[in-house]
DNA sequence: AAGGAAATAT
DNA sequence: GATATTTCCT
């Protein structure tokens, strides 16, 4: 199945040029209904059933292909995707996020600035839910645990600091009456007795900058472009960043993000095969294409779970982690024909490792 | 200013 | 309890 915007523009430079005003539209919203989609298949019931879920997904199904010609065609003039099946919906109801990213690429500096999606933390939202609160109340008991426990490792000493003469923090004692509930109570006690110590000058925390979306996604086309995740730091970063249009990130939002990209990555099993084989150049100009198989579902480690990515990079999820293809992928440039039959006949060969799902499960400590 | 870790919010 | 994000420290 490949993917474009059209198919009608004949020229192969590429042709996805949004007008100034398709773009804020595009930030917000890809609309489906404009999607072209090219499915290819050599066997007509799949054909038929990926149109429909097509369809139920709103994209345009210009035609149902069987040819393996349609394939080279569409990847000639820029296919964002190459997928094998059984594909599931949500994989599909997702297509229309690379149009929007590949246009992203292709004309940074249009883009408006992207307003960051910020989570307000009113201190008086206190009021939502009384789940298993116990915590606030109980952290100074944790510093006391923690010292401990840091002797092993490194010394560092508890972040106590007094500022100013401590202000009771009332922020929650005006909850109005529903605290019926017996975590506050305790905690209300606690803080009674000892106020005196610990952090209570509750200095307003800055709003949360929320990485999910079109931040994401330009966060991890900056490190791309700064030679990936080993060689980005923090103010190139943001410098990156702000020459998309995106403002009001600060350093340290950005280096606290990349801390955690790292931390993912570290997790990330299957990072050292993902290291010998240099991305970067392949995804710089033009995303690779990938290919599934069987029911693993690729997603983005880089995405939060609760966004749907399938397609990112080159990796996909198995038995809940996240692991690398490192299969040679087809860059959309101009290649002739023999050389993507070439690159086929390699992608071909290699399989979406299943000793691999088999070795996960012989290291998984056994359960009972 | 980078990197790392604690604190805090979700 | 786990994660995400901010804040602080070296």
């Amino acid at each position: 199945m490949s993917l474009r915007n059209t198919v009608e523009d004949g020229d192969n430079t590429l042709c996805l040029q949004p007008e100034d005003s398709e773009i804020s539209f595009l930030l917000n919203k890809f609309p489906a209904s404009t999607t072209n989609v090219l499915v290819v298949d050599n066997d007509i019931i799949t054909l038929l059933n990926m149109k429909t879920l097509m369809i139920r997904c709103s994209y345009q199904v210009m035609s149902d292909d069987n040819q393996i010609e349609s394939v080279m065609n569409a990847t000639k003039h820029g296919a964002c995707d190459y997928l094998l099946k059984p594909i599931n919906e949500d994989v599909i109801a997702n297509i229309w996020k690379h149009i929007v990213r590949k246009r992203m690429i292709s004309k940074p500096g249009l883009i408006p600035p992207v307003q960051l999606d910020v989570i307000e933390t009113n201190d008086l939202n206190q009021e939502k839910d009384d789940s298993m609160t116990v915590d606030q109340g109980n952290s100074e008991q944790n510093i006391d645990n923690m010292t401990e426990e840091k002797a092993t490792k490194k010394i560092r000493l508890p972040r106590i600091k007094e500022t100013q003469p401590i202000q009771p923090y009332l922020g929650q004692s005006n909850g109005s009456d529903k605290d019926n509930d017996v975590s506050r109570t305790v905690s209300q006690h606690n803080d009674g007795e000892q106020n005196i110590d610990k952090k209570h000058k509750k200095k307003p925390r800055k709003p949360r900058v929320s990485w999910t979306g079109d931040l994401q996604m330009k966060f991890l086309q900056a490190v791309d472009i700064l030679g990936g995740p080993e060689k980005a730091i923090p103010t190139p970063l943001l410098k990156c960043l702000q020459e998309v249009n995106i403002e009001g990130l600060t350093r340290d939002n950005v280096a606290s993000h990349l801390q955690k990209h790292h931390i993912n990555l570290k997790g990330n099993l299957i990072y050292q095969q993902r290291r010998e084989f240099d991305w970067s150049s392949v995804c710089r100009p033009s995303l690779p294409l990938l290919v599934l198989n069987n029911s693993l579902t690729a997603t983005s480690s880089f995405m939060n779970s609760r966004d749907v990515y399938p397609v990112q990079e080159n990796q996909y999820h198995c038995n809940n982690q996240v692991m690398t293809n490192t299969m040679p992928s087809l860059p959309y440039t101009n290649y002739d024909q023999h050389q993507l039959q070439q690159l086929q006949q390699q992608q071909q060969q290699y399989q979406i490792p299943h000793q691999l799902t088999d070795m996960i499960r012989t290291n998984e400590p056994g359960r009972t």
